[in-house]
DNA sequence: CTAATCAGTACTGTATTAGTTCTATTTGTG
DNA sequence: CACAAATAGAACTAATACAGTACTGATTAG
């Protein structure tokens, strides 16, 4: 449930890449050979990252990108939030629900926001330089035990 | 950012539409009617909450659904989980990870299933109790200003 | 000057989603 | 008992979104 397009994935996968090197930059083309990842997604996605004010970009040649601010200021909302815009799970859930044609007999329209923080919070407490660090740090002690009683219901992950 | 499909939405409307009328069971006909929902797609999404075991069915005449358990005792992953299939926002989050092609270069492995567990606490801690009173009662805090960084760069909030 | 590199846009095949339709099964009621 | 009301389940279709590519232009180090 709840997908998160490859792209965010890219995103952050890229991202703990420049994390890693800590703020030197990198090109495209280097950051697509290390993590074998299609060169041309690759530079759409560094694109619209620095376009957002997470990456500083180098333009010409030796140019390349770094990140514009210390790994723990980047949350993973910042780059999810880049690269699909704002946190808005249903069409509802934007700030202009004028066009939602159910909107007399809808009702429910509170549940939405509430989603979206619950969401958009988990996410803002993740940091980049977190997720850099190979071995997690924070136990959180989640228990799986839980969602057994849905997994078994769709083979489908997607 | 973070798509949850209408599938998922409708649900959680329909949910909360039984959760108000404590236990008493309602056709598929009459709250398409009541929440001017298409009645094929009500019917596809009560059938699966009901094989999820969140809703209890009664066929035959005089039919319909009611909620299995009390409202307090289903959370918002429950529901989404019943209708979108397990907690797995990319492939690679997936226990089975074995078709993942570039697994030797992803290294960043851990990080999504830490995403997944912040979203997947997030969506459990709200209840179907809560969804269903108009008025939020849980304060929270939630401050905007953060999010308005990226709220400008894809005007898309799908 | 020129090669390397980023910036931006437009395009395409594929997969997913949203919604419908049809048939079978169960069950209350006259 | 027959019929109508309702769920169960699967198969199908049109529209949309995603993943990835291609191309043109702008910038800058050497």
């Amino acid at each position: 449930m709840i997908r998160i397009t490859r792209e965010a994935d890219y995103g952050i996968v890229l991202m703990t890449c420049l994390a890693r090197v800590d703020g030197q930059p990198r090109s495209a083309a280097t950051l697509a050979q290390q993590r074998h990842l299609p060169l041309p997604m690759v530079g759409k996605i560094l694109k619209a990252l620095a376009r957002a004010g997470l990456l500083n970009s180098q333009r010409g040649a030796q140019g390349g990108y770094g990140l514009a601010r210390p790994a723990a200021e980047i949350s993973a909302a910042d780059i999810i939030g880049a690269l699909e815009g704002p946190l808005a799970i249903t069409e509802c859930s934007t700030d202009m629900h004028d066009g939602c044609s159910r909107q007399d007999h809808c009702e429910v329209s509170s549940h939405w926001p509430r989603i979206n923080q619950a969401i958009y919070a988990a996410l803002q407490s993740i940091s980049l330089e977190e997720m850099s660090h190979p071995d997690p740090p924070r136990p959180l002690h989640f228990h799986p035990s839980q969602r057994t009683a849905t997994a078994g219901i769709a083979g489908r992950p997607v």
